[in-house]
DNA sequence: TCGTGATGGTAAAAGGTTTTATCAGATTCT
DNA sequence: AGAATCTGATAAAACCTTTTACCATCACGA
């Protein structure tokens, strides 16, 4: 009993096999040139039979296209850099791209190191993520020689960048809570310093017009509670609707409010922000909050990506993509 | 002016600008080979003046190694899955292997293709991972041409590999509680049919000697609630601690008490399992968990991989790392 | 009969690197 | 002096595929 062979298959062993010169063989596995269709159907068949895998590296050496891109994340994989990535890779697969995952923690050494393996393994192109928008990257970006896409993230003036569009998505939160009739809008937000809030801030401010006020803490559950602590501790009016700048700030808030006695959605409706359903969904009552679409943002950062490997154009700027709307409980009933 | 050529540098352009061969060329950069020193550093100037990277496409083809290995996760990137990933590529990217990120969705289709993908790149191993012990890949792995190893996962007989050692987590936990003075221990738990949950269970029950009374249900808040609820609601003795399954139940009995005015973690002390941040960390009080060292499983597969790519022997079996148990203040001080 | 055009196939080059075998020259030994 | 050894460098093969240019063969019309 002789010990089989056990390398891969080569479209050499394809070729004997079928026998037929090596061109013949790969013409007829792709459909290029000109082969009569009798000996291209044996050609295939034959591959089938013997289990020939074409060698991708071979292939990509050659074509000088390695139907790999890059995904480079600036955080340890949080709960923004994941569905993005899941997103990317979901339009990819299709196509017979492989995506390359590499964490950089934001540490310039760690990113370098990445970025110069992805150059020297020929990726197509490149993806960066951020956790914010407002970060630079932590290596440089520009002047690369394969194309790079933006999410999450802004890149510099000309190049392409999908984004979540804050102020649609604050406008769709206060705008839910007006159509059910509340008028004393609190917005209770994250840190000042972050582009986002700010943009949602804004774009609160415009949408409740006067009687508008907002509070800039941490992106914490503890700083919902002593917003709330500190709100209802005052003198005069008390909000009807409170929007929050994300679900833990929201979460904070609801619990705080049951610690008073104050009601969730019959006195005051809350609105959080990032649909993160771990909090969300488990609030009591769960949480009415505001949908990034982060998976969406990854699709047509893949489909970008996609075109620019293939050497076609695509249009330069910061693509907004709208915000959804997820209802549940925490602002009662549209009927009421 | 003329158009500086735009290509990427070849070993060729070194030779040429080093005025040596090729082979020379590629012996000095590589340190083997015979090389006079002068040379050699002559060599290694004029690769690094000209910018020159080795194509790591035609270098791979070359040696049969790719220096990449393939992911395969078996969920759209759970909370358990990312630290994992983090772990197996921070040990791996300064060793100069890069990792695809394959989500299967669970999906046999999906994860034919991401495989077959992965084996075409000829990657130098897989990692799988799942998100439970006992549910079996979506697809076909032994009999593979690279090596597998499983995170989070058990293989057939005799594969390698690694995931939290649940009985002395949970033993763990209790011993915690014992060493409290807890004497009547509850454990509020999952469902009965992951095998992680009979596992945990069993190991509770043993530490905790007669007296052990175990709650099945699912993974959520909303069960922790009903169980304290029904608990607190019959006649009889009540427990003073509450060993609980994962960390959104945990959350769900300290609500659920403090719902019924009984204290945390003076009248009753409660300990968790994930060590998930987002909800450990935020809980009143802050949650004494069990961390299943998620980062470290990551760390281990990825040091086995990349022994197995050099074509060093691992050790075949099941290896079980020791949970941590992190101390908040659900359980009290230790000193009371 | 000869040229023309289509058809089906093949040899060889190319892609960028590593490695093996070989070679020329210098040095040492007998 | 001649042989043996050592040193430093090189040509060429190899990895596996795609693609270009070319070569037979045959049918057809002039």
């Amino acid at each position: 009993m002789t010990d089989r062979d056990t390398r891969r298959r080569t479209i050499h062993d394809v070729a004997k096999a079928a026998r037929v010169s090596i061109s013949t063989a790969s013409n007829a596995l792709n459909g290029t040139g000109r082969t009569n269709v009798e000996t291209r159907e044996r050609v295939k068949r034959v591959a089938k039979d013997i289990g020939f895998r074409p060698n991708a590296l071979a292939r990509s050496l050659l074509t000088k296209r390695s139907h790999a891109i890059g995904m480079l994340t600036n955080d340890t994989y949080g709960r923004l850099t994941l569905p993005m990535a899941a997103g990317v890779s979901e339009v990819l697969v299709d196509q017979g791209l492989s995506v390359f995952l590499c964490a950089t923690n934001n540490d310039p050494r760690l990113a370098r190191l990445h970025l110069e393996a992805l150059l020297d393994r020929q990726v197509d192109g490149i993806i960066f993520t951020a956790t914010r928008l407002d970060l630079p990257p932590p290596v440089e970006l520009t002047k690369l020689p394969v194309p790079v896409v933006y999410v999450f993230a802004e890149g510099p003036p000309d190049s392409i960048s999908f984004v979540p569009d804050d102020i649609h998505g604050a406008r769709l939160a206060v705008e839910h809570l007006k159509s059910l009739s509340r008028s004393r809008i609190l917005h209770v937000t994250g840190p000042h310093d972050y582009l986002a809030v700010r943009r949602r801030a804004e774009a609160y401010r415009e949408s409740v017009g006067s009687g508008a006020e907002i509070l800039y803490g941490d992106w914490s559950e503890e700083w919902g509670h002593s917003a709330i602590d500190e709100v209802f501790a005052r003198k005069g009016p008390r909000p009807d609707a409170i929007f929050c700048g994300n679900d833990e700030i929201a979460r904070g808030v609801i619990e705080a409010l049951r610690d008073i006695g104050v009601r969730v959605p019959e006195d005051v409706a809350v609105v959080g922000f990032d649909n993160w359903e771990v909090i969300s969904k488990q609030t009591r009552p769960p949480l009415t909050t505001i949908d990034m679409q982060l998976k969406e943002l990854g699709h047509q950062a893949g489909l970008a990506i996609l075109e620019l490997a293939k050497g076609e154009e695509v249009a330069p700027g910061t693509n907004r993509l709208p915000c959804s709307l997820v209802v549940r409980q925490s602002c009662g009933s549209m009927t009421r």
